[in-house]
DNA sequence: GTCGTCGTTTGATCTGGGTCAAAGTCAGAC
DNA sequence: GTCTGACTTTGACCCAGATCAAACGACGAC
């Protein structure tokens, strides 16, 4: 457990894997040398729970590595999955103090993370934060409308349709595309998690994995690898407009 | 048409109805005045159309008076409401040229309007209006996250008791509460619209509602005029906890 | 090796909410 | 007044996805 993730440690923002796609993005060499100085690593393994909905929260962060779910649930135990937290993502708001939602590690995760007080007094001297925070929390704003899209009126089929292609797309950026216009990613998150995020069960999210798979939209290997032959086509399954809609 | 919503116009923002809670609450006299001399109002009747999705957009605004729908449309004409804009919200995104969405006029509305161009100028130049902007947008994530609960998780009836309470309570503030503990409302939307914000068809809202009456948790004179006489029952059965979860 | 656990798949059945259809209510136009 | 059109209600029926249940596969502990 904890493998290496403490040693991981970048020493300073220079070399961070997320450094200019985080909070911290604008900053210049000034601003980022105050960073430095009120900044820690947290690790967090598999399954740890980061914060629960209620508890008292003195920190704001960034995920820098790994996955981290962000859930509601209700009394009866019924759960629903509001945001999936990706390298560079900000966890926490300013300005409260009690976490809204539970926030969980789905793989192991490293977030690098600034107590709530100078952050706050950092964001009211260097507007290059705030601005950032801004444009992130505008763009989480946008998917999370994309998600009520997906909750409110898709079927099963496109909803799993819709998730792949999310994953996959949030991938493209970095790695994979095979050339050939294949794509290959692995699912970060298990059936059970899948539900969560699309208002489903696991067992339906199963069924309906499989079904893709029979007919081909997509491929996989073992339960968590997946191939995708033809990105248009799950564009299609998904119900979305096939030529990407422009926005920005 | 257009009553005197076009005379209604406040000449200068210190009279204004929202000054106090849209983007412009932070600004003092000076930074007003700069607004002022780029503000213009807009004026459109119920059912009319603010802006189609795709559509270039070269002005920002705030909703002054009436109410207006922010709606996401497929292909085959499914729609999903994905935001409910009262009078000191929000419309458009500085950055972005295009609309994502439709804006629809629910009520006759009247809107705060600021070409974007300088309105950008002045948010680099003023933080105030910067804060106040990220403030809403992260208060807006909260509802757009509360509202994924609804439309993932809750059957009919509760997302109907959530609409109203949403409802109810958003005009708490304003008015309304009649002393008694009665809540007493005219519910702005359509069935049809409530369907679209809940993720239903506008016969089980009818249905729904229906069901609701007889039970005696709401009171309906006419169609639209609603009373609450148990505020913690609706949000029982909104399955929400009934000590209300205190966040900020 | 066996056992237990966790995640997953698949089957059988049930049901909440969708779909299709018809009729009721109300306000404004004429 | 009555006609028209927009909105709403109610009924009958159906199906997508939930629920209940069982079994499968992979992996780590022992």
């Amino acid at each position: 457990m904890l493998p290496d993730t403490l040693t991981f440690a970048p020493r300073n923002c220079g070399d961070c894997p997320i450094r200019h796609r985080a909070v911290c993005a604008r900053c210049d060499a000034d601003e980022l040398t105050k960073l430095d100085q009120i900044k820690y690593y947290r690790s967090f393994s598999a399954g740890q729970s980061v914060i629960w909905s209620g508890d008292n929260m003195d920190f704001v962060g960034s995920v820098v590595s790994g996955i981290a779910t962000l859930t509601q649930t209700m009394e009866d135990g019924r759960t629903q999955m509001v945001g999936l937290l990706l390298p560079s993502d900000f966890v926490g708001r300013p300005g409260r103090n009690q976490a809204a939602y539970d926030v969980v590690a789905v793989s192991d995760l490293v977030m690098c993370c600034f107590r709530k007080a100078p952050f706050e007094q950092m964001m009211t001297e260097t507007p290059h934060i705030a601005q950032r925070l801004l444009q992130m929390t505008l763009d989480e704003l946008d998917a999370a409308r994309e998600w009520m899209l997906v909750l409110g009126r898709k079927t099963a089929r496109e909803k799993i349709a819709s998730l792949l292609s999310i994953i996959a797309s949030r991938n493209a950026t970095l790695e994979m595309a095979t050339a050939s216009g294949e794509m290959v990613f692995d699912l970060p998150l298990t059936r059970e998690a899948m539900a969560d995020y699309l208002g489903l069960t696991l067992e339906t999210v199963s069924r309906q994995i499989s079904a893709l798979k029979r007919d081909g939209v997509i491929v996989l290997e073992g339960k968590r690898r997946v191939t995708v032959p033809d990105f248009d086509r799950l564009m299609e399954e998904a119900g979305d407009d096939s030529d990407g809609g422009i926005l920005s």
